[in-house]
DNA sequence: TTTGAAATTCATTCATC
DNA sequence: GATGAATGAATTTCAAA
């Protein structure tokens, strides 16, 4: 379903989604309206969700980040989904992972200071009857990959593939 | 240090960093030219710290996502980095979270597979002996923030906003 | 700093391969 | 599907306010 071009195509674009398009055209080898054609296709199957710009969180005010571990109880739907979107529309939030195992909600907030910090679980946290439990743990470094390559195709030749006779 | 112009823009650019700079200005009420110094400045300024496309995992053949905490003895600086070297290459990886707590790491995978989670855990981090303990969490569902907002300002005027004569 | 207009570069289309 | 030439749009510069 991708070719090696469009997995070049990607890896570019994850490190600078606002390069021209002539620029990846010659990063990757090909013309410029061929690339153009393949990340317009990328686009159309939702490979590539959008374009975002990457803000300095220090520059920002917001020196602390920390990951906020949360139990819910009961973990009913009602009391996931509540909480949810109820804490992923606050300020502080920066991604809200729902998760299994020990805790149910894994926050990543950013926040001026740990005064910051502590007035988010004491004030904020602790006003939702449904939180039973937190536990917060700084983050002293945060670091995403470069890139997020495709998976190695599993499994053997398809049946299309094996479909036609060797020549 | 940012008006309200500059934070009209970073939303936008974090929603969507490839709309064109007339329609960023249009969208934040002022000329081209002006939008686009602004643009460049915040970047210069480091504010912005580049352009990222945003992929979908399941349409990259990885459709399982765990948090896993590592627990790292003893967490001597060149443990802590050297594990944090390492662990960034995977091709697993999305991310990695240096913490404080009761684990060292939290690292952020997605994989095709249960099995390639299981592979992720028995396989690779247990190769490494400084990896203490291991502790898997599936996440069910990711969500970031649409934008991340600058922090409020504190604090009343500062020295330079009070040294004037009053009119 | 902001702006509008000029100059330049780029995206986009499409006939052809 | 990929390409290059043409066309239409956009970015980018800059003098003026």
């Amino acid at each position: 379903m991708l070719d090696e071009l469009d997995r070049l195509i990607l890896r570019q674009l994850q490190k600078d989604a606002r390069q021209t398009n002539r620029d990846l055209a010659t990063a990757v080898g090909v013309a410029p309206s061929t690339s153009l054609e393949r990340v317009r296709a990328l686009r159309e199957k939702g490979v590539i969700r959008g374009y975002r710009a990457e803000v300095n969180l220090d520059a920002l005010g917001r020196e602390v980040q920390a990951m906020i571990s949360v139990r819910i109880r009961p973990p009913s739907r009602r009391n996931i989904e509540g909480f949810r979107e109820w804490v992923s529309r606050l300020p502080e939030t920066i991604a809200v992972f729902v998760t299994s195992g020990r805790q149910d909600f894994l926050i990543h907030v950013a926040v001026p200071d740990t005064n910051g910090l502590y007035a988010f679980v004491i004030d904020r946290l602790t006003q939702r009857p449904e939180v039973a439990d937190v536990e917060t743990s700084v983050v002293y470094e945060h670091r995403r990959a470069p890139a997020v390559e495709p998976a190695r195709e599993q499994g053997g030749p398809s049946a299309a593939q094996r479909g036609g006779a060797a020549p």
